[in-house]
DNA sequence: AACACTTCCCAAAGCGCTTTGGATTTGTTT
DNA sequence: AAACAAATCCAAAGCGCTTTGGGAAGTGTT
């Protein structure tokens, strides 16, 4: 059924249905119902393709996720917020093109993008901290918003992004207030602005309250449980390990609970270990009482909050970049504890 | 660029460009070399509206995914999965459309994306064993292929899966082997199809070796590590324990191991376990050595070849309904040893 | 030189929608 | 009742592409 056979069938003209489907105001309310009944009846959609090429809008937005070429990783938190933007954008009419592509032909996708106009905007994804691509889609021209920030860039530009800094930084003053001075940084890749972030947060942390920065207890990688864990198991095995240990996901948290038991010790009363907590549908951080002492922020609904900026930047194209920070929230475990006296 | 404009800049009529870039033969070689250079020069690339518009296809495939409102899941093993299939659609010039929909609306979503000639054609996400998905696409005349099969259909279908089944009968068999004869079953959701096969080859492993199936040894649920935890804690602490366990997720089998250590027990010695590991890209199994014994196999490859099947089939719409089931490889790792002797 | 093929290219229609610029009808005002 | 405004509706153009149905030029054949 398309637009032409529904008009015929009412006995209107392709233009009065069309007015009374997208709520002009040029039709009568008795028509618009009658034609409204008719396209339920008929299950009438209009073709995506043929609204597109005639509005030039494409209503859709593009997800371009970035996998590197190395370590063939997708990122685990990506899932989680998809589904958050998704929901975003079936309100609004919206479809999500996703694009895995390998960070070698990067560029190209977000060229073929535009020049196709198979979106309207884009979302990007994990932003590193000397990024390209802002310079790259302010000179394409196409609406983005970035999930996090870019820290080596100067151009204004639309995102939403958790505050790292402050997170960790808070984080590591919990742990030196319970009387932890040896503490670790298991961290992401720190080429990633969010890994970089947290990291300055964590010295900031520990230079405010005069503990010397030991780069051995601080080590950058792909978030994972294995990597967690042999990670906290070289560290522990230390001349002077750390009492505490601050992970930068809830899957390295994991693996650093092992290396912890492993060592033969006990999570929260031996070493302590505190976790950022993404909140993924399916790694939750225990049930009502968390297991791991978190700073938490969920990248659902980061996913479902920066997918209406960034509609929203495309409806007005005049507004300024838009900012936006969420603050973490901390939640005390059972992973957690005073730092055991030297004896 | 359009082409009206590179074909004026060219001194070409859009036929002849049109045909150039298509590789249609009636253009003279030297011709369709100036256009493609050219092409490549301003940067060209055909508005993908304009063009399903007027070829009637969308070289586009949709991808639905469920969100059960009840549990909030976002299944883990999609990201790896979509990674897979995005692979496929890069290389045969496919866009990939997402849509995250609560299943209650998942009719709507299927019958909005066919009359929209949104899609060439849908991959079906998680099958349950009863799925009315099958009936419906093949009523819409909307082509598609199931990541899974649907126990109660007699409708053939296109669709790959892994053989859950014989996996998990080969796994069950050799804890028997190793002597186990107390074997819990830690499954996924069972109205899931690979679930309810899971565990129709461990009970039909069971029932060959003339072992009692208990059904205090079996639960179905979310495969996440609090629930895999609490199953097995349970379990545990039965007056007749289970000696070994078979997982449906590697997140699962990290919590069972949890379970285990917090009884004071090993795994590997005291108890086993086997679990089955989809290769998730960010959950590995260990390292070199792998962790858990595990029946394993790439969700990421599955995703890859499925939509291969998919275009395949859509390119070739007389074909039969393909089947393909992949095999799972037997990987002994760590977590299995001989079952304690009871004193 | 006339004819039939190829080879190479083009004008125009059509895909399904929106939107512009009227036309027609109805209602209101004087 | 005439004049005007408002309310409804319509025909046709246009979005950027593919594709049909030729037409003109070039190649051989006799």
């Amino acid at each position: 059924m398309n637009l032409k056979e529904l008009s015929k069938n009412l006995g209107l003209s392709q233009t009065t249905v069309s007015r009374a489907l997208n709520g002009y105001p040029e039709v009568s309310a008795a028509t618009r119902h009658r034609v409204e009944r008719a396209a339920k009846e008929f299950n009438y959609h209009p073709s995506t393709r043929a609204k597109g090429l005639a509005t030039g809008r494409a209503l859709a937005i593009g997800h371009v996720i970035p996998v590197s070429t190395q370590h063939e990783m997708v990122n685990p938190v990506f899932g989680d917020f998809i589904a958050g933007a998704g929901e975003t954008y079936a309100r609004n009419g919206f479809e999500m093109i996703l694009s895995i592509v390998d960070d070698q032909n990067e560029e190209q996708i977000y060229r073929s993008l535009k020049s196709r106009r198979a979106v309207d905007g884009v979302i990007v994804h994990g932003p590193r901290i000397d990024d390209s691509r802002i310079a790259l889609l302010n000179d394409l021209g196409l609406p983005f918003a970035v999930h996090g920030q870019v820290t080596h860039c100067d151009l204004p530009y639309t995102f939403l992004d958790v505050n790292n800094h402050e997170a960790f930084e808070q984080a590591t003053d919990y742990l030196f207030d319970l009387g932890h001075r040896r503490i670790a940084l298991v961290n992401g890749l720190e080429n990633m602005d969010f890994a970089h972030r947290r990291r300055c947060g964590y010295e900031a942390s520990l230079r405010s309250h005069g503990i010397l920065i030991d780069t051995a207890l601080m080590c950058s990688n792909e978030m994972t449980e294995i990597i967690g864990y042999e990670a906290a198991y070289k560290q522990l095995a230390l001349p002077n390990p750390p009492t505490a240990f601050l992970c930068a996901s809830l899957i390295s948290a994991l693996g650093v609970r092992r290396a912890i038991e492993d060592h033969g010790l006990t999570m929260g009363k031996d070493v302590s270990v505190i976790t950022h907590d993404d909140v993924l549908s399916y790694l939750q951080n225990g049930g009502d009482t968390p297991i791991f002492t978190a700073t938490r922020s969920s990248v659902r609904t980061a996913g479902r909050r920066l997918a209406e900026v960034l509609l929203n930047t495309i409806e007005h194209t005049t507004k300024p970049p838009q900012r936006v920070i969420l603050e973490c929230e901390f939640v005390v475990g059972q992973s957690t504890g005073p730092a055991p006296r030297k004896d």
